[in-house]
DNA sequence: TGTACATCAGTGAACGCGCGTTCACTGATGTAC
DNA sequence: TGTACATCAGTGAACGCGCGTTCACTGATGTAC
C-alpha cells in the first residue's frame, strides 16, 4: 500500500520480491519443524501477505516446499565447505605447502563427512528438509541446491572422492558410485541422531562414534 | 449388535479384540503410506467401528502409532532372523558342521545387514513406520520390538558383533558402540534408497552397492 | 437357580482447527500513442 | 508531455476436507446375593 520501489532491482510489483520473502519464511519453518512445519499459510502470514498471494509465485505447496529443499541443501554444502576449508588450512600449516596428495584428499573426505553431520547437528530441521523431501538423485546440476562455493553437497563429496583415486589411494575400479557407500554412512548416523533412536545420546559420545564412523568409511571404502 | 463370544481367549467384551484389530489396520496403513498414514479415524473405519472405540484401547493417536511402529520393528527381526537362518544353513554346508566361528561371525553380521535392507526395498513404508518414529533407544528391551525368534532388530545386531569378539576378529576396545557404526551405515543406505535421492536406480545397482557397502562395514570395523 | 445391579466396550453427534486451493475482484504500475 | 489503456501482483471471502478429540449415552455382559 505505501513502500514502492525498494531500490533494489525491481522484479516485482508491490512487495520487492514475494517469492524471495516467502521462500525464506519456508526456510525457517523448516529449521524450527522440519519438512511438516513448511506451511504455505504460515508462511503468507509471517510475510504480511494472503495466502493466495503465494500463488503467483509457486504452482503449489508442494512447489514452495522443494524450493525449501534446495535452499537447505546449500546451506549443507557451506557447512561442508567451511569444515573444508579449515581442514585444508591446518593440512598445509603443519607440513608446509608441501601437503601430500593423498593426505589432502583424506583429509577432504573427513571434512565433507564432518559438515555434513555438523549441520545436521546444529540444523536438524532444515537437515531433514534438505534430503527428506522426496526427489530424485538429479546429478546435483540444480544450482538452487549450490552453497556460495558454488558446489552442491554431492559435487563435494564426489570431488573429494576423485581426490582420493587421483592420489592413487582409491583403486579406479572402485571409484563407481563410491558416493553411496560414504554418503550411506554419514547420512544414515546422521538421522538415527536427529530423527531415530540415538537421538538423546551425550554429544561427547556421539562425537566418538561419529570419529570412528569416519575411520570405517576411510579403511572400508 | 450380533456376534458374541469368538471362541477365542474372549478378553474383550463385544469385539473379540478390537485392540489388536486396530492395530493391524493401522500396520496395514502404514505399509502403504508410511507412519503419516497411520490415521486414527481410518483405522476405526477399516474395523467397522466408531471413531471414539478406539479411545478405549489407546491413550490417543500417537500410542496407536508407536504400536504400529513397535509391530514393524519386529517384522524386521523376522526379515533379518531370516536371512541368518539361511546363511548359517549355507555355511554348514558349504563347510560342514565344522565351520570357523570367525567365518560364521562375518555370515551373521552380514545377513542381520541384508534383511534389514531386503526389508526396506520390500516395504518402505513399514520400514518408514518402524524407525522414522521418534523414540529413544530403550535398549531394545520391549518385547513388543521382538521378532519371532524373540529378539529385536538391535538385539541380533548385537548378538553378530558379540560373534566378532568372540572369534577374535574384532578388537574388544573396539567393541563399545561398534552397533551405531553398522546401524548407520545400513540404515543410510535404507533410507536413501526409499525416501532420498537413491530411489528410482536400477536394482541391480541397488544390490551392487549393497554388497560393497557390507564389504566396507566388514572392512571397517 | 433367579434376580438386581455394576461394569464398561462401543455409539452417535458434535466441536474446533487449520489446511490447500479457487473465485471474482482491485488498483498501482508500466506502456503506447 | 499528457492521456487512455493493458498488465498483473496482491486482496477478500469462501469452499470442502479430514483430522483428533470430547460429551453424554446405551445396552450386552458378568457378578453378587
Amino acid at each position: 500500500v505505501s513502500e514502492p520501489r525498494g531500490g533494489a532491482s525491481r522484479d516485482t510489483y508491490r512487495h520487492g520480491d514475494l517469492r524471495q520473502a516467502l521462500l525464506e519464511a519456508g526456510v525457517e519453518l523448516a529449521r524450527v519443524g522440519g519438512p511438516d512445519a513448511v506451511v504455505l499459510r504460515e508462511a503468507t502470514r509471517r510475510v504480511g501477505v494472503s495466502p493466495n498471494a503465494a500463488y503467483r509465485h509457486f504452482a503449489d505447496h508442494r512447489a514452495l516446499l522443494e524450493a525449501v529443499s534446495d535452499a537447505a541443501q546449500a546451506l549443507v554444502a557451506d557447512a561442508m565447505e567451511e569444515d573444508l576449508a579449515v581442514a585444508t588450512a591446518a593440512l598445509v600449516d603443519a607440513i608446509g605447502g608441501s601437503s601430500l596428495t593423498a593426505d589432502l584428499a583424506r583429509a577432504h573426505l573427513r571434512a565433507v563427512g564432518s559438515g555434513y553431520l555438523r549441520f545436521a547437528r546444529a540444523e536438524p530441521g532444515l537437515f531433514r528438509a534438505a534430503f527428506s523431501v522426496p526427489r530424485v538423485l538429479d546429478r546435483a546440476d540444480s544450482p538452487a541446491k549450490a552453497g556460495r562455493g558454488g558446489r552442491t553437497p554431492f559435487e563435494l563429496l564426489t570431488l573429494a572422492l576423485d581426490e582420493h583415486v587421483g592420489a592413487g589411494i582409491l583403486p579406479a575400479e572402485r571409484r563407481p558410485h563410491a558416493e553411496f557407500l560414504a554418503w550411506s554412512a554419514v547420512h544414515g548416523l546422521a538421522t538415527l541422531m536427529i530423527d531415530g533412536p540415538l537421538r538423546g545420546l551425550h554429544a561427547d559420545l556421539l562425537g566418538g562414534v561419529e570419529q570412528r564412523l569416519l575411520d570405517m568409511v576411510e579403511q572400508g571404502l
